[in-house]
DNA sequence: CCGCTATCGTTGGCCGCGCCAACATTGGCT
DNA sequence: AGCCAATGTTGGCGCGGCCAACGATAGCGG
């Protein structure tokens, strides 16, 4: 009758792209949270600081735009990289509608660190693929996201 | 000096592949959702159905098992179907922890509707790929999925 | 110069998905 | 009989993505 199995996954669900995106997606995402929350960061925090040792300075609508984060979620993240000093917010003279934040030499350290946790977790994350396979993959992501990126 | 410019991704981000599949997810996520959005369901809704058109009637674990659901999330799932008509919960007089959950014959219609929205989606999603590339990706995430789903 | 429109920061809220803790009920095993 | 595992259910948390509204400010066309 009903063997008390291995509760496979519906061939429906195992063979559609987006299904399979997205599952690998939280993986990634599990990994990469448990290796931020280990250090009480999340992954808007890399984002913004990320922007801002790259491009310098900055409103906090440009970091919005960089790092694909919503107005009002910049803002929250914001608040936090200022509790923690990794960022100083600032009035710009220049336009009185905006702030100025830039990075802090605590928050460039922070990033750094970020950015190791982050490769310990990319390696984990590939580890079943050869590098020519790794390359493959981030190319034919990369390829979707350009084009989804402009499709708005 | 400052070019107001086009908002570059940083690199930090662009060269990251858990960044890439986390972004080529959310967009997939956002297009099966507007899909799925505009007949009033849900991503969960269709991995159950799935889950119950191909193994026949199931206890709610085993559909959390199959789809990779969490049995509190489950129930929830459940609830809603059960009050669409797509699906009937009863009591398993053989075990009677359990419930017996089925699908009725208009879950089975409200099933294929979801697939063909789905289908619609993957075109839309993987537009940019060959058919071998697409081929590529599937079997690279299908390779990345069963090895972190054995680690637990 | 005036007024319209756009932009910016901020507040507050919503949804989907993944996950966890607790609890009572029931089954299975020894 | 007694212990352990599984099940359904409730309630809650976090992250990520998104939207609506508002006041303040800038910029532009008439």
């Amino acid at each position: 009758m009903d063997h008390i199995g291995e509760s496979e996954t519906p061939t429906r669900l195992r063979t559609t792209p987006s299904w399979l995106l997205t599952q690998t997606a939280a993986h990634a995402g599990r990994l990469v949270s448990e290796g931020f929350g280990g250090i009480g960061a999340r992954g808007y925090h890399y984002r913004i600081l990320a922007a801002l040792d790259e491009f310098g300075p900055a409103s906090q609508a440009d970091l919005g735009r960089r790092g694909g984060i919503d107005r009002s979620d910049v803002v929250a993240t914001v608040n936090e990289l200022v509790a923690k000093d990794l960022v100083v917010r600032a009035p710009d003279p220049a336009d009185r509608r905006r702030n100025v934040i830039t990075i802090t030499p605590a928050g460039q350290r922070e990033l750094h660190r970020m950015g190791e946790t982050l490769a310990a977790v990319q390696d984990a994350l590939l580890a079943p693929l050869t590098a020519t396979e790794r390359g493959q993959l981030t190319r034919l992501l990369g390829k979707l996201l350009t084009h989804h990126r402009q499709r708005h």
